[in-house]
DNA sequence: CAATCTGATTGCAATTTGCAAGCAGTTGAT
DNA sequence: ATCAACTGCTTGCAAATTGCAATCAGATTG
């Protein structure tokens, strides 16, 4: 079958699992972008991701159970990609991607926006994120507050002041 | 000179230095493995990184300002590498990858040890082990609590249990 | 029935990776 | 003084991965 695993260390099999240049990527637009069809992550990609690429990463990310999918019913060829939990628990470590990244590489000013907000929320505001990512993705019941909506809010501020 | 960015979001860029099989490797082994020379990445490292990869690796790192090297006056060849203060800011985002890892692969529970330790100290168990790096690498004044002490006694002990 | 949209696949060149061997200089023991 | 071991690092080469453009068959829409 597959290759063995290179050591059994935590970060190195998260590396196996994530490391690698758009394994993330296409999370990150799931998870903070509500994309959830093939053709929204290949166009409405900021970086740019190949269509042949996107298609190996969906079904590595499906395989190791970081995407499910279902079909659309609107559309017999359509898939809807979801979150699933392991996923969801990748919010904090997405938080300190952004948050790392902005303070130590150039970054777009209105695409900072959100790392800074989701930095500055700490904690509690990644638990609430990933309750809400639970109703979207898992069927969970809603909760009071929704991150996404000030994320969104505080993204299009910085876009009305530039 | 190089290619551009594939965009200005924090993750991505990130992503641009970070995401592959290895640079994470070979901070984390200067990190949390005290490795300072290139033959202690090579031969004492858990996934038997090649030694033109390490040597590519460390280049690239070097080039990003996440290590330096400086001649080790104890031998004309060898050099000494450290980290920096943008490297040492990974401890985070390192500390997630782990928390994460611990959680949702199939990690070696002596080698989760120190994840879980990690992840149970919290950030001010990081700024800690930040601030003793800082005194390791960067010359900083050596502060009161060692984290990496912590760190190796909580290993040692799950060893000799094993 | 024709144009468009769907999630992909294919062919191909360029890059990256993994592996083994080798290299010039340095050190330390005899 | 000699020689083996060690230093960081390069080279050669096959295999795998990536990036890019074109293409595909089925589904839907006008």
């Amino acid at each position: 079958m597959s290759h063995p695993h290179r050591s059994g260390c935590p970060i190195n099999l998260t590396l196996e699992l994530l490391g690698d240049r758009w394994s993330l990527i296409v999370l990150r637009d799931v998870m903070f972008g509500g994309r959830r069809h093939y053709r929204e992550l290949l166009n409405q990609s900021e970086e740019g991701i190949a269509s042949n690429v996107l298609a190996d990463r969906l079904k590595r990310l499906l395989a190791n159970d970081l995407l499910s999918r279902v079909d659309d019913p609107s559309h017999k060829q359509k898939g809807v990609y979801s979150l699933t939990e392991p996923s969801i628990q990748l919010v904090p470590l997405l938080a300190q991607m952004g948050a790392w990244g902005r303070r130590h590489t150039p970054t777009t000013p209105e695409l900072a926006i959100r790392a800074e907000l989701l930095e500055a929320g700490g904690p509690a505001m990644w638990e609430a994120f990933m309750d809400e990512l639970r109703a979207i993705h898992l069927g969970a019941p809603p909760p009071a507050r929704s991150v996404s909506a000030e994320l969104r809010a505080a993204f299009e501020k910085a876009l009305a002041e530039a």
